[in-house]
DNA sequence: TAAAGAAAAATTGCATACAAGAATTTCATT
DNA sequence: AATGAAATTCTTGTATGCAATTTTTCTTTA
């Protein structure tokens, strides 16, 4: 459903219009998207369960924010179901799902080698997606999906970032070596590529959030990681 | 919150008034807990966004059923994300938390011994969520509740059967056995012990579900395991 | 000048109304 | 009696209005 209202206002928060902590004020979405409350406030709190947005009895709901210990539980936590679906779709993805991988791959050699940031990042969310559905279990597809959808805000920011993932290629080269280990059918190298990988991005982004604290020219942005 | 409408009408579906299947009807649902139909329309939003219940445009929503191969699935991704709990908590608990599951443990054996099935079911809640606490993790908590909330409809109506988990004792056994994993520290043995007895269960599940369908003299119902 | 408090404005929670679509029943035809 | 179409009833989707609460602004006071 590529133009359901919850996915509309999904999107201002996973393309970084609308930052963690910033209030969902009903009446400007509704105004904004050309419909009444209703819908909105309908809307409002399927993604307050999904947990992409925190809903406060008679306050604004707010996009939800991390401190650093929740952003590093959030980390392990989808280090692991990553790791996985990695392991699983590493023993179960078919010869079509192999070929698409290696394609991705390819795609995404090309982006990072030519420092294509927002293509990197949908490649990137496509090589994890593509690795959820190899893993052939939905309600894992779904658990992985809804903890990815999360941190989003987080891992997106980062992504884009120069500076920080300052060579695109590192990352590339980390989804190529867990690439590598699902093709040879190696979970156990698959699941500990992808551990590292999940570990590798929180660092990068403790240090981003370090620094941009630190700056004291940078008032404080309400909601970043506290 | 104990008295969230939300609560209340999943309270509906996991005490087993509402099976699988079965409609929401946000008129009758209204009527029933006094409120008019935008709240309840908001609840089941909610509840479909943590996939308790199905969404269904201009259809009623219904309590979510599962057929086969995706109740397999789930207790597949359920066993590993327990099993992740289980290992973290032999790790990471403390020594309240020890104790706490210990007392869980001999309140466990007394009500299996005694045949006691609700209360049973009720430890059994604990036992598990103890475990989620144990792993310190609030994310990995509120994936591993929201995993288990979507197949309690099935798990609850298992343990509440005569015949099937026939003598309360092995689930019970088999609970031991993980404490003793984790009380000793041993994540590996934990994680191990915890996949076989969410194994056992899928097991149940099915054999429960093959014989009820085969039985002609109970109308298939609708919703049931397809 | 800063803190505290009161008044005003803005915002959420819920009920109600109506339009649009789905489900069910009725009724005619074979 | 079975089938199918039309009409009726039921149910969901959305807009709007009002009360209750929160947030902001303005005034008063130390």
């Amino acid at each position: 459903m590529p133009h359901t209202l919850r996915q509309k206002i999904a999107d201002l928060v996973l393309n970084g219009e609308l930052k963690p902590g910033d209030r969902l004020d009903e009446l400007s979405l509704a105004d904004r998207f050309g419909v009444s409350r209703t819908p909105i406030r309908e809307a409002i709190r399927q993604l307050g369960a999904s947990g992409l947005i925190e809903i406060r009895p008679r306050r604004s709901a707010v996009v939800r924010s991390f401190d650093r210990t929740e952003l590093s539980e959030a980390f392990e936590a989808m280090g692991e179901i990553e790791a996985l679906c990695a392991s699983l779709a590493a023993v179960r993805m078919n010869e079509a799902e192999r070929l698409k991988l290696r394609a991705i791959m390819a795609a995404s050699e090309d982006l990072s080698a030519r420092n294509d940031r927002p293509a990197a990042l949908e490649m990137d969310f496509e090589f994890h997606g593509h690795l959820h559905d190899g893993a052939r279990n939905r309600m894992l597809k779904t658990v992985a999906e809804e903890t990815r959808l999360r941190i989003t805000p987080y891992s997106a920011a980062l992504y884009m970032m120069e500076g920080y993932n300052a060579d695109l290629r590192r990352p590339h080269l980390q989804h190529a070596a867990i690439a590598d280990a699902v093709l040879a059918g190696n979970g156990d190298d698959a699941a500990r590529l992808m551990r590292e990988h999940i570990a590798q991005a929180l660092i990068s982004l403790q240090q981003f959030f370090e620094d941009t604290q630190s700056r004291s020219d940078a008032p404080k942005v309400k909601g970043e990681v506290r």
